[in-house]
DNA sequence: CAATGCTTTGCACACGATTGCAAAAGCCGT
DNA sequence: ACGGCTTTTGCAATCGTGTGCAAAGCATTG
């Protein structure tokens, strides 16, 4: 391995020249700098960052921890925050928590003890399951910042999804076109007074109706198709079907009308649905997925952002941070009004 | 922030011995053993990896680098890849090299920097596009596995998938259902010999006919779908449009599976559409697609193993080894028989 | 020419861990 | 009590950089 002291030797210089030389200090002198720099590329040399990162106790990285890639939404996610974090001139450290977040705290240990300088923490239906190792690191001043959302959060920085809105406005778009009988097909809601399934259900209850049934998918990734397959069996086979399905996003939305297909069940004569997230795979569906979008690139933007900043302060007494990312309705081909009894009709 | 030092002087030790406790020496008597391990986990030590990697030379780490995460074939690897590492024993530091490998080279110097101990680099339709660097990296003993495919790569390890076989099965299928006319939707061929466009125009080419359309999509993320809509749009309207189209990857032929919709064309009566690499997606539209799969955990298995296997080889003069994964054919609803002048009739 | 000030360079220490080697401590039998 | 042996501990060097400080080099000026 080239060292600066390798270098220096070249140059008849001491390894302290070299290494300013390389940072481009005015200590230097222009010449013997410009000698040095042609004799370092010369020679191939590239920076150890590992001594670099003892000596400035920075590691220009930050550690993103996030569930896992499986579920399309959480690549979507990824993308974003990359290319954020590259264009703050931080790498990037991914460690994969698990579907149900069972490596979470041995992430964050991980990513502690390689010292990076703030941490991105991606929460999932668990929600915070590492809160302890959290507030450790805060107290050793590794700045973190969760996306998500959980109770009693006076101290920690978040950026969280207006969820609530968004299952407001699918709410209220299904009840304006006829519907009563509302199925959801969903996760355990994770997100508090933020949670989609909440929105959903209190602008229902505006209308003094609520949720037929109410149905949640363990949270297992090999069985989840399954699990929804025998769901979707179960409702359309009830005596009252409902006439509408929300699901708890995308993915779930799509194999529910993959299910539905399969039963012959069409989609959205016969059964409206609505999804979360507004991911690719929503415009490939036929009929396209009416959705709720357009939050995931803020949510990471200011996710990086909030973090960059923290990592900046000088002072680390900063007050801690709630953002919210408000989305949109997107309506597309999978909702329309219900016919009566359209389900038993058919069948 | 904690230091053996720290330790050492609660315990009243020297940090050597500290040292020495905490990796479980024999050395150290085994009540103060326990003392110091006590004192350690009560005051919250953590081992500063930056420390240690530059004192033992090596950080336990290997680099990922991979084009991006839009595309659901990327995720999919990186979740295979990511359990084997984990399993391995290894962290893992993401790059992303960008749609185009435009980042390709900066992140193989950034991990080089790091000091990481092997790199896992995943090619893309442009080839090997780092290739000096590359190079140099094997001079400097830091082992690199290719996923992909390049010429002249007699010093390079690689994983390949043999992507000439599945082209070649689904030729071999979409022929034995009589098509004849044949459009090829998709990206320049990245695998030489290995590649799934050889392997199908080889298979047609045995059987005396060729390619009807061979139509490549320009590699951008942003206008993908918009290019694949007027290509979708060109070949329906030809005097003589094909019967069958062969997408080059899977997100592709949902791509072309919509904007066919879009156009009143019924897969599979009016056209049968094939695609590669059976990620979710396949599964997820209607009808679903035929496609060619199984080769993506065995890659990523392969992938890890080999690389694993290079960082502990004590001897830096293991001879170069390239590995073949060969998919299966995965026969789903998207292929049909071909009518005589089926969309003319149509339309 | 000497004094002064500015520019340029090198010395030496620090970051926090690991580890070879020597020294200290403990143990034992005579 | 002492030598010899084993066990246990500490010293000190090392990994490759960055940087405060002192010293050297150089130019300018009175």
């Amino acid at each position: 391995m080239i060292t600066l002291e390798d270098i220096a030797k070249k140059a008849g210089v001491s390894h302290s020249t070299v290494s300013r030389a390389l940072a481009d200090s005015p200590l230097v002198n222009a010449t013997t700098k410009a000698k040095i720099q042609h004799i370092a590329s010369e020679s191939g040399y590239q920076v150890n960052q590992v001594a670099r990162n003892l000596k400035t106790r920075s590691t220009k990285t930050i550690g993103l921890v996030i569930p896992e890639v499986s579920n399309p939404y959480y690549p979507k996610l990824i993308q974003f925050i990359a290319d954020e974090v590259r264009a703050s001139g931080f790498n990037l450290q991914l460690h994969l928590s698990g579907v149900h977040q069972e490596y979470e705290a041995s992430c964050i240990a991980s990513l502690y003890e390689h010292r990076v300088d703030g941490i991105l923490l991606v929460t999932a239906e668990n929600g915070l399951v590492a809160k302890e190792q959290v507030k450790s690191l805060s107290n050793s001043q590794t700045p973190v910042v969760l996306l998500g959302w959980i109770e009693e959060a006076e101290n920690f920085d978040i950026v969280t999804g207006n969820d609530a809105h968004g299952g407001s406005l699918l709410a209220s778009h299904i009840l304006s076109l006829g519907h009563r009988q509302i199925a959801l097909i969903g996760k355990p809601p994770h997100r508090g007074i933020f949670d989609r399934i909440h929105g959903f259900q209190s602008t229902l209850k505006s209308v003094g109706i609520s949720i037929q049934h109410n149905l949640t998918i363990p949270n297992s990734l090999a069985e989840e198709d399954q699990e929804i397959a025998s769901t979707v069996q179960f409702l359309i086979n009830l005596p009252h079907p409902p006439t509408a399905i929300f699901a708890y996003q995308d993915s779930i939305a799509a194999s529910v009308c993959k299910h539905l297909r399969n039963n012959n069940v069409s989609i959205p004569d016969q059964m409206t649905v609505v999804g979360f997230d507004d991911i690719e795979l929503a415009t490939y569906l036929e009929p396209q997925l009416t959705t709720v979008g357009g939050h995931i690139q803020p949510l990471a933007i200011d996710f990086v952002h909030l973090l960059v900043d923290k990592i900046q302060a000088k002072s680390n007494d900063t007050p801690t941070q709630t953002r919210v990312i408000t989305p949109n309705l997107i309506i597309r081909g999978s909702c329309a009004a219900p016919r009566t009894s359209q389900l038993s009709l058919a069948r």
